[in-house]
DNA sequence: AGACTATCTAGTCAACGGATACATCGTGGG
DNA sequence: CCCACGATGTATCCGTTGACTAGATAGTCT
């Protein structure tokens, strides 16, 4: 007889959630099934709709989690650094492990259709990147800026990890190419 | 009556790529339904299974396909700039417009799950990028080789790509953005 | 003419996302 | 104390999809 699991799951929305990233990060969310989560919880196929009405609200979240996940690692980069010269080497190594580690969620993260509620996941965006631009304070060449810096940084970063996920890039080559890129980058002199 | 149109299609795997080819461009990848392919070319459900057996397979045609345009475009621009100074930014330029303008098509070349076939893919993308490859070819610092300076700045232009077609980066911004990665790459004398 | 092979049709299946009506729970006002 | 009500999860139904298989059709080669 099975254990009279209660009416009310009590957590659902998270359960769905974590259970959702196992399953993204493990088989990518192409594969992502609403009605498998629901029975790996527990629940009807109907119940998680309360909480994510249809499954793209609930690719966003996902996309939400994982930028924050992102600007967990970049921040634990940044502070493992304390020397500016081996920081922007230390953030780039970082972000290419986060990104080919988690390469299906780094997709999802960076696909360019979220739903409705879209902003979420920009914001979640900006946010995960805020450390980046904070190194790139300093001393640069006229006409630069240390936003305007960081972006082409993470651009070519997150290209790396593109080239590398879809095959172009052999992962036994991103050390030299991390360093091929980090030289052209200034290695900004720390907190101004 | 019906037009007895003929039992035999005649060109049915290039109609349906074609076919494909405009949804995809349209509505994304993820809209893509075999069904409404068979349909809109006037033939049975089962038929395309003929040339592309599953989903995947067909995806991974559109992925070639699309690296052949890309491939094209990067080889005009190149040829559309005789003078070896502008031409890094005018590749760079062509690039980031079609990925820009392609977006949905860019995504499904970049996708980083490709069927068992999916080493054509990588073979299709290393033809698009050759025309970089040459640009490159010249005065380099010391350890640096043209094969790694053009893979950084593909990675520099498709980041910067992903991070507009995602919504980080607005498009106005994209022209200044690209001369500030421009700058960083070294402009090669022409031919040697 | 007759067999052979490539091509397409027709019918079936399980799984999916979505929608709706109903059951169950727990909580706060009377 | 209890009961009405909102929140949460269940039970069903629907149309669509990708995949599979058996059989019809049409060129081709001998």
């Amino acid at each position: 007889m099975t254990p009279a699991r209660p009416y009310h799951h009590g957590n659902l929305r998270q359960a769905v959630l974590e259970r959702a990233t196992a399953v993204v990060r493990e088989r990518g969310a192409s594969e992502l099934s609403l009605r498998e989560l629901a029975a790996a919880v527990g629940v009807t196929h109907a119940a998680p709709r309360r909480y994510f009405p249809d499954r793209q609200q609930l690719l966003d979240a996902l996309a939400v989690e994982g930028f924050a996940l992102l600007g967990a690692r970049l921040r634990e980069a940044v502070d493992a650094s304390p020397d500016p010269s081996t920081r922007v080497r230390s953030i780039a190594g970082a972000y290419l492990e986060f990104a080919i580690s988690e390469a299906n969620l780094a997709e999802l993260m960076f696909a360019h259709t979220h739903g409705a509620g879209g902003d979420a996941v920009g914001e979640g965006a900006a946010a995960a990147f805020a450390p980046l631009v904070r190194v790139f304070q300093g001393d640069l060449p006229p006409g630069s800026t240390p936003q305007r810096v960081a972006l082409i940084f993470l651009a070519t970063l997150q290209g790396l990890a593109g080239l590398v996920n879809c095959g172009v890039v052999a992962v036994d080559e991103v050390g030299g190419l991390i360093d091929e890129a980090v030289a052209r980058f200034p290695q900004g002199r720390g907190e101004p």
